[in-house]
DNA sequence: CATGTCGTGATACACATGTATCATGACAGT
DNA sequence: ACTGTCATGATACATGTGTATCACGACATG
């Protein structure tokens, strides 16, 4: 039954049933048996594909990552062509606000992580995790440009700003997916926040 | 060996020990079991004062509401006599940032209930929950009082900057607790913005 | 004094979890 | 054709979980 088979197809399909159910069910509901159901195999297989569960976390992880990067990519491209500073700049905090499906799961699993990490800090050294600190940086490079360009204040900080704004998309996408507003009402305060506070 | 025993000092000690495990080893690892230990009592006993798991995650949570309600009232009186509009604001959003032992407990423990509520969204009905909702409120209604003191510019919308405002301490905890970057960093940013876009 | 309720302990139950072990069929290389 | 590695299944094991049950001593009330 068995011929040979294609490894990264294999992990892929599992990895991919992890993160469907950390988006309906919580990446604390992904056990390894949870996983091969979803993903149609055996417990077995889970194990042989991953050995244990934190490879198989990281794994999925680390695609997930991919995802969100995609969407900035592509939010980024879709904000106008040629990319302004100021463009950018509201593509990148808008696509992280939870306002349709692909956004709300990627922040719901990327806070089952986050709430790993904060039990078990030992996860994310076993992982390129300054993630953060770069999307800031590269958010604030954007922010300085916008002033080259005249577009944003130039009295603005760009480091604190960045980090701030990041800040808040982070928080603004806890209260949606805690049900607190809506994902258009989360995407009104940060545009509010952006034409009144940054852009000129 | 047993007389009779004031209920309220027992519930007290045994909820008050998941808080304490809560805020250093995380909620989830706050069984039955270690908070029996941690409280000094045997299992039987929490199960005596609390019934179910739940009904003791809810009292907890309501003593936690309570102490973050205590602080933020003693941060308002002490941020000055008077307080005004300003400093009240100030003191509001400071106290949430996790920058003492007492704060980040309680962002912490804030953090593992949130983790809690996305995973079984009833808990939340079963507790008067609006209590975001309405700190929000109370700060927008200082906001407008500040701009009618000429502290805050008047062009500001009260309701879309206090909810802006909380999302950027809520997120700001996050990045602290996560190991982005100190307490004192984060309080940083929050003055910034609070200089640079609200007060006049 | 009797009796029933209160406070407490020990322990059992049923279940879920991550991981390990054993077995077995299929195919590749010699 | 033989042999060993690959892919897979079934199942076992140890542990941790919330909850339930049984037992028993202490005290208040009649």
């Amino acid at each position: 039954m068995a011929t040979r088979v294609d490894h990264e197809e294999r992990r892929t399909q599992i990895a991919e049933a992890l993160l469907r159910i950390a988006d309906t069910q919580g990446l604390q509901s992904a056990s390894m048996r949870a996983v091969a159901a979803e993903a149609g195999v055996s417990l077995r297989l889970v194990q042989y594909y991953f050995t244990t569960k934190e490879a198989l976390l990281l794994d999925a992880l680390a695609r997930l990552q991919s995802q969100l990067q995609a969407r900035m990519n592509t939010w980024i491209g879709a904000a106008g062509t040629p990319p302004t500073p100021r463009s950018v700049v509201t593509a990148i905090l808008s696509c992280i606000v939870p306002t349709d499906a692909e956004s709300s799961r990627i922040a719901r699993t990327y806070n089952g992580y986050y709430t790993l990490v904060l039990s078990d800090p030992d996860v994310l050294e076993k992982h390129g995790a300054a993630q953060p600190a770069i999307l800031e940086g590269f958010l604030a490079k954007q922010i300085r440009a916008g002033q080259q360009a005249g577009d944003v204040a130039a009295d603005k900080d760009p480091e604190l700003t960045a980090a701030g704004l990041l800040a808040m998309v982070n928080g603004l996408g806890s209260s949606v997916l805690g049900g607190q507003r809506s994902g258009e009402d989360a995407l009104a305060i940060l545009r509010y926040y952006l034409e009144t506070t940054l852009f000129t």
